[in-house]
DNA sequence: CAGTAG
DNA sequence: AGGCCTTACTG
DNA sequence: GCCT
């Protein structure tokens, strides 16, 4: 029997992920609208803590005290609030400034309104799970930490402002509950599979949106489950979302930000553009940007701007920066990241010929090759000569040894149609084969005249016995440190032509050959594929959610360095395929599989 | 040591 | 207020 | 710039 629960939102704070996931499952009235909540549901004991959660979660309300009964608020109070001379916030009239305006949409979002709860309870764990215990809803009194008014409920939309204006409404709106309501897009149907029940959203006041509503069933939109982790490894990422646009707006101010050294800002820009690329729904307003992990008032205040014209002030500014251009000129060499870039610039070099010019002798090994091959290296490589290189690699490697095995990870796998490089994973279930190998399968390609350079050849696991040494934070140095492994990054071009001429007119490419050790190949593989923001948060995943080490050449406890095995089989056996071992990988860190194509975090 | 790579 | 991924290789 |  079903339990006749409020309204819940379940606070993750202090739950570890199976325990989150498992009262998921069990609260039949979740919602993952904060601002949907009759009660907030928390593994929690402190009011202090109570409200740090309510700010976290951007829900603004009043405490209301214990002796004050809990009516809610009349709505005509709300509406008063909304309509004060000079606002620019109305409930329910809408100058649809985007042009699509739906009033179906009005509708729901009226609706929602009206039912959201004017009032919330904030409710330790154990009401939830000894009412499920006792087998009925037990009084919420004894379990209640705090009470609260929302402050506000939720202008549905903007009316169309001066931008200076609207910023300033967001920014006040913000710091109030949430939007219940957001364009939904049933156009774009995700086949995306995360949590299984990701759809599940609380479709409040039925009776009310059904009396309105003709026989198109609008459903209120989704919120899917995947957006409330700031976890990009957790959620799906297309290669082409629907805010496509927006997303390549904010890129242009996170390459700025990159060539001007701001890292942390790089970091902020990459993780608002990884929840952006999750989200499977045309974008309609700036709170429905606010509400994304990773994305606060700064990059609503973005979105506005971009819906109103089109086009973000900043990201133009940069792109008409002399200076920016040729700081990002300097940046594409390889070789050559931001503080050599702007050494560069502040040398007064402003192209590549100014380089050669007067800087040549002082450029590394590696620079100098990444200036002779720029143009080269910049044009992108098509799959099938991905593919081709990569059976080239395959087919030596086999003449050395055979049995190997190999998955050409990177953009190629993420399903780019063209590739900055080619990136293949090797490994061979025989441990033998691993060790030592990429210099072997090195020697191997220059002798047949593929590699023409080798710009970093890194043999750190093979030096160590490719075993998986227990670590420990502090004891490093010893030599057994268990990291990286077998790498070997070159420059490659193809020997054979046919055209007649002197010279090799095939275009030099830059390949990363990488070695695995069988038992770590399914880290490696999953290390190597993803995009960065997806590799950067698998690792603060697996250190604050399970205590884990991870990196692409395997995963150890951070309780006490010891290699935790998630890819051999449930008798020892060792994983039968690359891809398996992926998998497992995944698995046995909690996480949903996902295909390559929807790791395209940016 | 600072800088760079994936 | 402090954290934000990670560490080996290069010069 | 955002999260805890």
């Amino acid at each position: 029997m079903t339990l006749d629960f409020p309204v819940i939102f379940l606070l993750p704070t202090n739950l570890g992920a199976d325990e989150l996931h498992e009262l998921e499952e069990q609260i039949p009235t979740l919602t993952y609208d904060i601002n949907e909540a009759e009660v907030i549901l928390g593994n929690v004991h402190r009011k202090q803590r109570v409200l740090f959660e309510l700010r976290k979660h951007k829900l603004v309300t009043e405490e209301i005290s214990t002796t004050e009964t809990d009516e809610p608020t009349s709505p005509s109070l709300k509406r008063r609030r909304f309509q004060t001379p000079g606002s620019v916030i109305t409930e329910d009239s809408d100058t649809a400034s985007d042009g699509d305006f739906h009033p179906l949409l009005t509708q729901s979002t009226q609706s929602t309104l009206k039912a959201a709860p004017t009032t919330v309870k904030v409710v330790k764990l154990a009401w939830f799970t000894e009412s499920l215990k006792a087998g009925t809803v037990l009084p919420i009194e004894d379990y209640t930490l705090y009470r609260g008014r929302k402050q506000q409920s939720k202008p549905a939309k903007l009316q169309q402002a001066s931008p200076a204006k609207a910023a300033n409404i967001i920014k006040r709106a913000l710091a109030d509950p949430k939007p219940s309501s957001h364009g939904s897009r049933p156009g774009s149907s995700h086949s995306t599979t995360s949590h299984g029940r990701r759809d599940h959203f609380i479709t409040k006041a039925p009776a009310l949106l059904h009396m309105t509503t003709s026989e198109h069933e609008v459903e209120l939109p989704p919120i899917p489950a995947y957006l409330h982790t700031t976890y990009a490894c957790q959620r799906p990422a297309p290669t082409h979302p629907p805010n496509e646009p927006f997303i390549e707006e904010l890129t242009k101010i996170r390459t700025a930000r990159t060539l001007l050294g701001d890292k942390i800002g790089v970091r902020a820009y990459s993780s608002a553009i990884a929840a952006l690329i999750s989200y499977p729904y045309l974008l309609q307003s700036a709170f429905e940007v606010a509400r994304l992990p990773g994305c606060g008032l700064k990059i609503a205040q973005l979105y506005q701007e971009f819906r109103e014209q089109g086009e973000l002030q900043e990201a133009k500014e940069d792109e008409s920066d002399p200076r920016l251009a040729v700081l990002k000129l300097f940046h594409e060499i390889w070789g050559v990241a931001e503080t050599t870039a702007r050494e560069f610039y502040n040398k007064g070099w402003r192209d590549l010929d100014d380089i050669i010019e007067y800087g040549w002798d002082t450029l590394t090994r590696v620079q100098q090759i990444g200036v002779k091959y720029y143009d080269e290296f910049q044009q992108k490589i098509p799959r099938a000569e991905v593919e081709s290189i990569a059976n080239i690699i395959l087919e030596h490697a086999n003449k050395i040894h055979p049995g190997f095995q190999m998955v050409i990870v990177g953009g190629y796998r993420r399903g780019k149609l063209a590739s900055g490089d080619v990136d293949v994973v090797l490994s061979h279930p025989d441990k033998a084969a691993t060790r030592g190998f990429v210099e072997q399968i090195v020697v191997a390609l220059e002798q047949s005249n593929y590699i023409t350079h080798t710009l970093i050849l890194s043999t750190a696991n093979t030096e160590r016995g490719q075993e998986p040494v227990a670590w420990k934070g502090n004891e490093k140095k010893s030599g057994t440190g268990f990291d990286t492994l077998d790498k070997a990054l070159v420059v490659w071009q193809d020997p054979h032509w046919t055209t007649g001429e002197k010279k090799n007119p095939n275009p030099h490419r830059r390949v990363d050959i990488i070695i695995s050790p069988w038992k770590t190949a399914g880290c490696a593989v999953l290390g190597w594929t993803s995009g960065t923001t997806f590799q950067r948060d698998l690792r603060r995943y697996c250190k604050k959610e399970r205590s884990l080490k991870f990196d692409s050449s395997g995963i150890r406890s951070r309780a006490d360095g010891t290699w935790v095995d998630f890819e051999s089989g449930p008798n020892g056996e060792p994983a039968p395929d690359m891809l398996t071992a992926e998998r497992r990988v995944f698995e046995g860190l909690g996480l949903e599989w996902r295909p390559p194509e929807e790791r395209c975090t940016g």
